[in-house]
DNA sequence: CCTAATTTGCGAATGATTTGCAAAATCATT
DNA sequence: AATGATTTTGCAAATCATTCGCAAATTAGG
Protein backbone atom coordinates (compact mmCIF):
# COMPACT_ATOMS: atom_id res chain seq x y z
CA UNK A 1 0.00 0.00 0.00
CA UNK A 2 1.76 3.38 -1.51
CA UNK A 3 1.45 5.97 1.47
CA UNK A 4 1.38 9.36 -0.05
CA UNK A 5 3.80 12.28 1.41
CA UNK A 6 2.84 15.53 1.95
CA UNK A 7 5.79 17.68 0.52
CA UNK A 8 6.63 21.29 -0.48
CA UNK A 9 6.65 20.54 -4.06
CA UNK A 10 3.72 19.42 -4.34
CA UNK A 11 1.58 22.05 -2.31
CA UNK A 12 3.46 24.59 -4.22
CA UNK A 13 2.44 23.11 -7.36
CA UNK A 14 -1.20 22.81 -5.81
CA UNK A 15 -0.95 26.32 -4.68
CA UNK A 16 -0.35 27.54 -7.89
CA UNK A 17 -3.87 25.85 -9.73
CA UNK A 18 -5.86 27.09 -6.64
CA UNK A 19 -4.82 30.43 -7.01
CA UNK A 20 -5.02 30.74 -10.76
CA UNK A 21 -8.45 28.76 -11.28
CA UNK A 22 -7.60 28.26 -14.56
CA UNK A 23 -6.15 26.14 -16.98
CA UNK A 24 -1.89 25.45 -17.14
CA UNK A 25 0.45 23.75 -18.71
CA UNK A 26 3.16 22.12 -16.51
CA UNK A 27 6.00 24.19 -18.60
CA UNK A 28 3.08 27.47 -17.36
CA UNK A 29 3.02 26.42 -13.96
CA UNK A 30 6.82 25.65 -13.37
CA UNK A 31 7.53 28.91 -15.09
CA UNK A 32 5.06 30.88 -12.85
CA UNK A 33 7.24 28.97 -9.59
CA UNK A 34 10.42 29.58 -11.17
CA UNK A 35 9.30 33.59 -11.22
CA UNK A 36 8.66 33.47 -7.32
CA UNK A 37 11.71 32.06 -7.17
CA UNK A 38 10.46 28.53 -5.92
CA UNK A 39 12.76 25.90 -7.43
CA UNK A 40 10.57 22.58 -8.52
CA UNK A 41 11.50 20.77 -11.27
CA UNK A 42 9.32 19.99 -13.98
CA UNK A 43 9.66 16.46 -13.66
CA UNK A 44 8.31 17.06 -10.17
CA UNK A 45 5.41 19.59 -11.91
CA UNK A 46 4.29 16.74 -14.33
CA UNK A 47 4.39 13.80 -11.76
CA UNK A 48 2.15 16.15 -9.42
CA UNK A 49 -0.31 16.82 -11.80
CA UNK A 50 -0.79 13.49 -12.84
CA UNK A 51 -0.97 12.76 -8.95
CA UNK A 52 -3.91 15.07 -8.40
CA UNK A 53 -5.25 14.28 -11.97
CA UNK A 54 -5.70 10.83 -10.50
CA UNK A 55 -7.43 11.96 -7.48
CA UNK A 56 -10.03 14.47 -9.27
CA UNK A 57 -8.55 17.14 -7.59
CA UNK A 58 -7.24 18.50 -11.26
CA UNK A 59 -8.94 18.27 -14.73
CA UNK A 60 -6.73 17.71 -17.86
CA UNK A 61 -7.68 19.20 -21.04
CA UNK A 62 -5.47 19.58 -24.37
CA UNK A 63 -5.21 22.80 -25.62
CA UNK A 64 -5.20 23.85 -29.01
CA UNK A 65 -0.88 23.73 -29.39
CA UNK A 66 -1.69 19.90 -27.52
CA UNK A 67 -0.41 21.20 -24.69
CA UNK A 68 -1.63 19.17 -21.76
CA UNK A 69 -3.26 22.00 -19.49
CA UNK A 70 -4.95 21.09 -15.64
CA UNK A 71 -7.40 23.48 -13.67
CA UNK A 72 -8.42 22.49 -9.87
CA UNK A 73 -11.55 21.30 -9.38
CA UNK A 74 -14.25 18.95 -6.97
CA UNK A 75 -14.44 15.46 -7.46
CA UNK A 76 -18.14 15.45 -8.82
CA UNK A 77 -19.51 14.93 -11.80
CA UNK A 78 -19.66 18.83 -13.47
CA UNK A 79 -18.67 20.60 -16.29
CA UNK A 80 -16.20 23.55 -17.29
CA UNK A 81 -16.82 27.13 -18.88
CA UNK A 82 -13.66 28.90 -19.51
CA UNK A 83 -13.15 32.59 -20.39
CA UNK A 84 -12.19 33.26 -23.45
CA UNK A 85 -10.70 36.56 -21.81
CA UNK A 86 -8.93 36.08 -18.72
CA UNK A 87 -8.86 32.32 -18.24
CA UNK A 88 -11.18 31.70 -15.28
CA UNK A 89 -12.75 28.08 -15.15
CA UNK A 90 -15.92 27.97 -13.67
CA UNK A 91 -17.53 24.77 -12.47
CA UNK A 92 -21.17 24.09 -14.04
CA UNK A 93 -23.14 21.68 -12.67
CA UNK A 94 -24.90 19.23 -15.23
CA UNK A 95 -28.72 20.00 -16.79
CA UNK A 96 -30.37 19.37 -19.58
CA UNK A 97 -28.49 15.96 -20.29
CA UNK A 98 -31.49 13.70 -20.03
CA UNK A 99 -33.59 15.04 -22.87
CA UNK A 100 -29.99 14.44 -25.01
CA UNK A 101 -29.96 11.23 -23.34
CA UNK A 102 -33.50 10.75 -24.65
CA UNK A 103 -32.88 11.11 -27.95
CA UNK A 104 -29.94 9.57 -28.75
CA UNK A 105 -31.95 5.98 -27.71
CA UNK A 106 -34.59 6.72 -29.19
CA UNK A 107 -33.24 8.36 -32.42
CA UNK A 108 -29.87 6.68 -32.54
CA UNK A 109 -30.88 3.84 -30.63
CA UNK A 110 -28.00 4.72 -28.49
CA UNK A 111 -27.46 4.09 -24.86
CA UNK A 112 -25.58 6.83 -23.05
CA UNK A 113 -23.16 6.15 -20.74
CA UNK A 114 -21.45 9.16 -19.88
CA UNK A 115 -20.76 12.53 -21.51
CA UNK A 116 -18.48 15.37 -21.67
CA UNK A 117 -19.34 18.74 -22.45
CA UNK A 118 -16.96 22.19 -22.62
CA UNK A 119 -18.40 25.52 -22.78
CA UNK A 120 -16.63 29.16 -23.87
CA UNK A 121 -17.55 32.39 -23.72
CA UNK A 122 -17.47 35.64 -21.29
CA UNK A 123 -17.28 35.25 -17.54
CA UNK A 124 -19.02 37.95 -15.95
CA UNK A 125 -15.56 40.23 -14.68
CA UNK A 126 -15.03 40.32 -18.10
CA UNK A 127 -17.93 41.80 -19.69
CA UNK B 1 -3.90 30.98 -54.59
CA UNK B 2 -2.85 27.64 -53.20
CA UNK B 3 -4.43 24.79 -55.82
CA UNK B 4 -5.03 21.92 -53.88
CA UNK B 5 -4.62 18.41 -55.93
CA UNK B 6 -6.62 15.01 -55.76
CA UNK B 7 -4.32 12.75 -55.14
CA UNK B 8 -4.08 9.15 -55.00
CA UNK B 9 -2.65 9.15 -51.38
CA UNK B 10 -5.09 12.16 -50.21
CA UNK B 11 -8.05 9.71 -51.61
CA UNK B 12 -6.73 6.43 -50.06
CA UNK B 13 -6.59 8.05 -46.40
CA UNK B 14 -10.28 9.70 -46.75
CA UNK B 15 -11.22 6.34 -48.24
CA UNK B 16 -10.45 4.34 -44.90
CA UNK B 17 -11.99 7.43 -43.15
CA UNK B 18 -15.14 7.03 -44.67
CA UNK B 19 -14.93 3.40 -44.35
CA UNK B 20 -13.83 2.86 -40.94
CA UNK B 21 -16.03 5.54 -39.51
CA UNK B 22 -14.32 5.53 -35.85
CA UNK B 23 -11.47 7.94 -34.63
CA UNK B 24 -8.53 6.75 -35.47
CA UNK B 25 -4.68 8.02 -35.01
CA UNK B 26 -2.43 8.53 -38.57
CA UNK B 27 -0.64 5.63 -37.26
CA UNK B 28 -3.36 3.67 -37.36
CA UNK B 29 -4.71 4.60 -40.73
CA UNK B 30 -1.04 4.55 -41.81
CA UNK B 31 -1.20 0.27 -40.58
CA UNK B 32 -4.54 -0.04 -42.03
CA UNK B 33 -2.76 1.24 -45.38
CA UNK B 34 0.25 -1.21 -45.47
CA UNK B 35 -1.76 -3.89 -44.82
CA UNK B 36 -3.69 -3.56 -48.14
CA UNK B 37 -0.30 -3.64 -49.85
CA UNK B 38 -1.47 0.82 -50.24
CA UNK B 39 2.08 2.56 -49.57
CA UNK B 40 1.66 6.34 -48.12
CA UNK B 41 3.83 7.77 -46.24
CA UNK B 42 2.75 8.46 -42.53
CA UNK B 43 3.77 11.98 -43.28
CA UNK B 44 1.68 12.22 -45.69
CA UNK B 45 -1.49 10.88 -43.74
CA UNK B 46 -0.71 13.40 -41.28
CA UNK B 47 -0.76 16.06 -43.68
CA UNK B 48 -4.12 14.76 -45.29
CA UNK B 49 -5.71 14.80 -41.72
CA UNK B 50 -4.53 18.12 -41.56
CA UNK B 51 -6.28 18.95 -44.71
CA UNK B 52 -8.98 17.40 -44.09
CA UNK B 53 -9.69 19.05 -40.94
CA UNK B 54 -8.85 22.15 -41.88
CA UNK B 55 -11.65 21.67 -44.48
CA UNK B 56 -14.11 20.29 -41.52
CA UNK B 57 -14.83 17.00 -43.25
CA UNK B 58 -13.07 15.50 -40.42
CA UNK B 59 -12.99 16.46 -36.81
CA UNK B 60 -9.89 15.51 -34.59
CA UNK B 61 -9.78 14.42 -30.85
CA UNK B 62 -6.80 13.38 -28.41
CA UNK B 63 -7.62 10.34 -27.20
CA UNK B 64 -6.68 8.76 -23.57
CA UNK B 65 -2.94 7.71 -24.92
CA UNK B 66 -2.15 11.35 -26.18
CA UNK B 67 -2.51 10.37 -29.75
CA UNK B 68 -4.74 13.02 -31.71
CA UNK B 69 -7.61 10.83 -33.47
CA UNK B 70 -9.84 11.90 -36.62
CA UNK B 71 -13.21 11.03 -37.99
CA UNK B 72 -15.13 11.56 -40.92
CA UNK B 73 -18.22 14.04 -40.29
CA UNK B 74 -19.82 16.69 -41.92
CA UNK B 75 -18.97 20.52 -41.99
CA UNK B 76 -22.70 21.49 -39.80
CA UNK B 77 -22.44 21.98 -35.95
CA UNK B 78 -22.67 18.87 -34.36
CA UNK B 79 -21.76 16.65 -31.54
CA UNK B 80 -20.18 13.03 -31.56
CA UNK B 81 -22.02 10.01 -30.03
CA UNK B 82 -18.97 7.27 -29.81
CA UNK B 83 -19.65 3.57 -28.92
CA UNK B 84 -17.90 2.10 -26.60
CA UNK B 85 -17.75 -1.17 -28.20
CA UNK B 86 -16.79 -0.84 -31.87
CA UNK B 87 -15.65 2.35 -31.80
CA UNK B 88 -17.96 3.72 -34.36
CA UNK B 89 -19.17 7.67 -34.40
CA UNK B 90 -22.30 9.05 -35.15
CA UNK B 91 -23.42 12.86 -35.80
CA UNK B 92 -25.48 14.30 -33.01
CA UNK B 93 -27.49 17.20 -34.04
CA UNK B 94 -27.45 19.82 -31.21
CA UNK B 95 -30.24 20.12 -28.81
CA UNK B 96 -30.84 21.25 -25.49
CA UNK B 97 -28.05 23.47 -25.25
CA UNK B 98 -30.48 26.57 -24.94
CA UNK B 99 -31.70 26.09 -21.21
CA UNK B 100 -27.92 25.28 -20.43
CA UNK B 101 -26.71 29.12 -21.96
CA UNK B 102 -29.91 30.02 -19.80
CA UNK B 103 -28.69 28.86 -16.56
CA UNK B 104 -25.05 30.20 -17.37
CA UNK B 105 -26.10 33.40 -18.26
CA UNK B 106 -28.59 33.83 -15.02
CA UNK B 107 -25.97 31.33 -12.16
CA UNK B 108 -22.87 32.59 -13.17
CA UNK B 109 -23.31 35.95 -15.61
CA UNK B 110 -21.33 33.47 -18.15
CA UNK B 111 -22.39 34.47 -21.70
CA UNK B 112 -22.25 31.08 -23.88
CA UNK B 113 -20.22 31.79 -27.36
CA UNK B 114 -19.77 28.09 -28.28
CA UNK B 115 -19.78 24.52 -26.61
CA UNK B 116 -18.33 20.95 -27.57
CA UNK B 117 -20.52 18.09 -26.23
CA UNK B 118 -19.06 14.43 -26.54
CA UNK B 119 -21.00 11.35 -25.77
CA UNK B 120 -19.77 7.78 -24.93
CA UNK B 121 -22.06 4.74 -24.89
CA UNK B 122 -23.68 1.66 -26.71
CA UNK B 123 -24.62 1.71 -30.28
CA UNK B 124 -27.54 -0.32 -31.76
CA UNK B 125 -25.98 -2.94 -33.56
CA UNK B 126 -23.73 -3.31 -30.40
CA UNK B 127 -26.81 -4.25 -27.95
C1' DC C 1 4.22 15.86 -74.43
C1' DC C 2 5.82 20.25 -71.66
C1' DT C 3 6.01 23.11 -68.00
C1' DA C 4 4.68 25.04 -63.74
C1' DA C 5 2.63 24.17 -59.42
C1' DT C 6 1.88 20.97 -55.86
C1' DT C 7 2.65 16.81 -53.32
C1' DT C 8 5.30 12.86 -51.75
C1' DG C 9 8.64 10.29 -49.14
C1' DC C 10 12.44 10.07 -46.58
C1' DG C 11 15.15 11.08 -42.77
C1' DA C 12 16.36 14.58 -39.53
C1' DA C 13 14.64 17.94 -36.14
C1' DT C 14 11.36 19.25 -32.71
C1' DG C 15 9.07 19.42 -28.43
C1' DA C 16 6.28 17.70 -24.86
C1' DT C 17 6.22 14.01 -21.66
C1' DT C 18 8.44 9.91 -19.28
C1' DT C 19 11.85 7.35 -17.06
C1' DG C 20 16.08 5.56 -14.40
C1' DC C 21 18.49 6.24 -10.57
C1' DA C 22 21.22 8.31 -6.77
C1' DA C 23 20.53 11.82 -3.39
C1' DA C 24 17.18 14.25 -0.47
C1' DA C 25 12.94 14.55 2.06
C1' DT C 26 9.12 12.57 4.76
C1' DC C 27 7.12 9.81 8.33
C1' DA C 28 6.68 6.68 12.15
C1' DT C 29 9.40 4.87 15.93
C1' DT C 30 12.81 4.85 19.35
C1' DA D 1 16.21 14.55 17.66
C1' DA D 2 18.42 10.39 15.88
C1' DT D 3 17.20 5.96 13.16
C1' DG D 4 15.63 3.56 9.32
C1' DA D 5 12.12 2.27 5.96
C1' DT D 6 9.57 4.43 2.35
C1' DT D 7 8.61 7.86 -0.89
C1' DT D 8 9.89 11.78 -3.60
C1' DT D 9 13.02 14.83 -6.06
C1' DG D 10 16.04 16.49 -9.61
C1' DC D 11 18.73 15.77 -13.39
C1' DA D 12 19.84 14.00 -17.72
C1' DA D 13 18.81 10.68 -21.04
C1' DA D 14 15.21 8.26 -23.50
C1' DT D 15 10.63 8.18 -25.79
C1' DC D 16 7.37 9.12 -28.99
C1' DA D 17 4.08 11.68 -31.70
C1' DT D 18 4.29 15.24 -34.88
C1' DT D 19 6.68 18.61 -38.00
C1' DC D 20 10.06 20.07 -41.37
C1' DG D 21 13.46 20.45 -45.32
C1' DC D 22 14.25 19.24 -49.69
C1' DA D 23 14.96 16.48 -53.94
C1' DA D 24 12.21 13.47 -56.72
C1' DA D 25 7.59 12.29 -58.28
C1' DT D 26 2.90 13.51 -59.44
C1' DT D 27 -0.81 16.45 -61.11
C1' DA D 28 -3.25 19.96 -63.87
C1' DG D 29 -3.68 22.47 -68.07
C1' DG D 30 -2.44 23.87 -72.54
ZN1 LIG E 1 -13.12 36.36 -17.72
ZN1 LIG F 1 -22.77 16.20 -17.14
ZN1 LIG G 1 -21.05 -0.21 -31.40
ZN1 LIG H 1 -23.91 21.95 -30.12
Amino acid sequence: MRATYATKPREQVSAVLRREKRYLSAAEIHAILRKSRTNVSLSTVYRTLDLLAGKGQASARVDERGETTFVVCDQSHHHHAVCNGCGKVEDVSCEAIESVAHALRSHHGFKLADHEMEFFGTCGACR
